[in-house]
DNA sequence: GATCGATCTGGGAGCGCTCTCATGTACCGA
DNA sequence: TCGGTACATGAGAGCGCTCCCAGATCGATC
């Protein structure tokens, strides 16, 4: 109770540091002048220039951004938003590559990457609230599962956002980045058809998530292409113990099971160990083809083949975005659509199948 | 060149969020009431603090924060430096680790986590500019190669700083928390000689690393306790990768090898796969102990014997020890250790070794 | 030689907040 | 009734910066 009216903390202790006026007077210029020559120099003669520049070297000086955003009403920082429980990310590389990839789009601007893990309920209102406040200049949003709503509420606040992934609802002028997902599970089911194998089955990912379910339309689309029957499908969580479960149900299923479509590496990772300990053999009596590319599977002893999904490239792009459209407001919201591409390895080696079915 | 004086972007569209001003006129108070009520309460009258609460919810009001980071000189925001290359951030999970567990210590604060991924040269400069330009209250600094100077630097600027690993000086009065690495090392040690092993070799990281240095130290204090000789030591950089090349070396050095310890699982995977390459089982030939105990070993077909770090909870106490030195830097600086514990799983099961001898 | 840009400069206001200080109000005991 | 002591309040200054605007300087032009 005591300390309550000091919950704003004390001040730091260290010398003060250097103030614009400091370095106007170091340099013999009026504060205004020093001002222009940091932002760029315009209408700035060289001697004021160079006066300020060395002033600015002798002094160590380095602008508060408190006081220059307090009037410029932009605080040279965005937020990365992932709504996904902490554990999640832990294990997914996917949030890593996100991470790199936006910082590396920041490289060369002078802004920084403000990093929200809101989990669910009343954190994530915590979390709107921040980005409402203004705290931040631009927001990039990964995910999206069906129930969360924050390309729709950031789309009315008007603070510059862009998503990583597909939102449900694409019609909010909402700029995204994603990889075409469907074309994905098409190239998917193709690639198993073309190898020759028939009976197949599919660990799709969360329903409720768009990549997930593009790729599952993309996969059944590939299917009728190769007039195969559509197949069990069965949902995990992207993680190997729920590829490891899901793989259980599509045996059950379909015992004759010979290929194997999973919407995640992770998950395939999970599908290839439940197999083995059931006695199949990947490639040979089970084909499997997995999801992003990412090189966990080295260890495995097996190389995967996956649909690649080029995550830090696509971060990049989604933070260039942004920086495009905070200082142009009138940039085009078009997504950005990376194309998929079928990397074939070991795991879908082209053994003859047991015994070959209608290929139509 | 035009858009030289601009650099700083046109403020946002939108309408101006309520000001302070605008509160205290809702709530029927003037301006200094309002910001008592908001800065927990103390002086204000029950009716008032009521007043201004209704305001804030009626107007949506969020404090601007650059406007008070400007008089209190406080930016309630902390940054985690990650002074390595991206690439390595991408595939190791111990940062995921770290950036989970701080933003999980921050909850309930009202601190933001900036983060600050520096590579080599210039950019750390960049980023030493940023921590000492009063943009962030603290910084939690995670790294430890020899040559990196954080915590001297950062000692001499008096930014609360807390460290994620012991750096190599650990006489500047920077606290840290970290693993007890050399009991680590120690316990690998003892394992494997207690299963009945004793040609023994390991995979050591990066020798600039503390954490590295300090396994090794333990490993070998630990041969030494069972009687056994030094055995050879490869260097790897804890990535899959290396442990693979690094196991090779070893098997060069003693063929006869029939344990290893890896400085990290990520490198005892890549031992496990290089040996099975060669021919050689796991555990009944050679036994591999890790290092770490995240999960990633289970898609392996192979539960990994590894010490335990509990990066999360590390992290954790990381940030909150940071928060405690922003708000009273009196705070003792004390290092955290965590100490080490070995999980025994099937890598190292207990199987007869082919010859005994001398355990001593 | 006077006029007109074009270029550069400094004064000053004000961004939204916190915090000090002086003032106002209520209630105690004398 | 009066001084004293709490507590509650509002006015005002000022944090460090940007940016508007008015003034100064300098050639070039009429």
């Amino acid at each position: 109770m005591k300390e309550q009216t000091r919950q704003l903390g004390r001040p730091p202790a260290g010398r003060p540091s250097p103030t614009l006026e400091d370095l106007a007077t170091a340099a013999g210029v009026s504060r205004s002048t020093a001002s222009r020559a940091i932002n760029g120099g315009l209408k700035v003669s060289p001697q004021a220039q160079a006066a300020v520049d060395a002033a600015i070297v002798a002094l160590g000086y380095t602008p508060n951004r408190a006081a220059r955003s307090l009037v410029t009403k932009r605080t040279a920082s965005i937020a990365l938003v992932i709504p996904e429980p902490d554990a999640r990310v832990m294990m997914d590389p996917f949030f890593a590559a996100v991470i790199t990839g936006v910082n590396e789009a920041l490289r060369g601007t002078d802004m920084q990457l403000v990093l929200l893990m809101s989990r669910a309920g009343d954190d994530s209102a915590r979390t709107m609230r921040y980005l409402r406040g203004g705290h931040v200049d631009g927001a990039i949003v990964v995910s999206h599962h069906r129930a969360d709503d924050w390309a729709e509420t950031l789309a009315r606040t008007g603070l510059p956002t862009v998503l990583i992934g597909r939102p449900w609802d694409t019609g909010l002028g909402v700029p995204f980045v994603d990889l075409d997902n469907f074309e994905g599970g098409r190239l998917a089911a193709r690639h198993l058809a073309s190898i020759g194998r028939s009976n197949l089955g599919t660990v799709a990912g969360p329903a409720d998530m768009t990549a997930a379910a593009d790729r599952l339309e993309g996969w059944k689309q590939g299917l009728r292409e190769a007039g195969l029957r559509p197949g069990p499908v069965s949902h995990g969580d992207f993680t190997t113990a729920g590829g490891a479960d899901a793989a259980r149900n599509l045996l059950a299923e379909v015992p004759e099971l010979d290929g194997v479509f999973a919407a995640s590496d992770l998950m395939a990772l999970g599908v290839i160990e439940t197999l083995r300990s059931l006695g199949r053999e990947v490639p040979r009596d089970v084909a499997v083809v997995g999801f992003d590319n990412h090189g966990l599977t080295a260890g495995n002893g097996l190389d995967l083949t996956t649909v690649t999904q080029p995550m830090v490239d696509m971060a990049v792009t989604a933070g260039r975005l942004l920086v495009r459209r905070i200082e142009d407001p009138e940039t085009s919201t078009e997504p950005v659509i990376y194309p998929a591409e079928l990397v074939v390895r070991a795991s879908t080696a082209g053994l003859p199948p047991k015994r070959r079915e209608g290929s139509s």
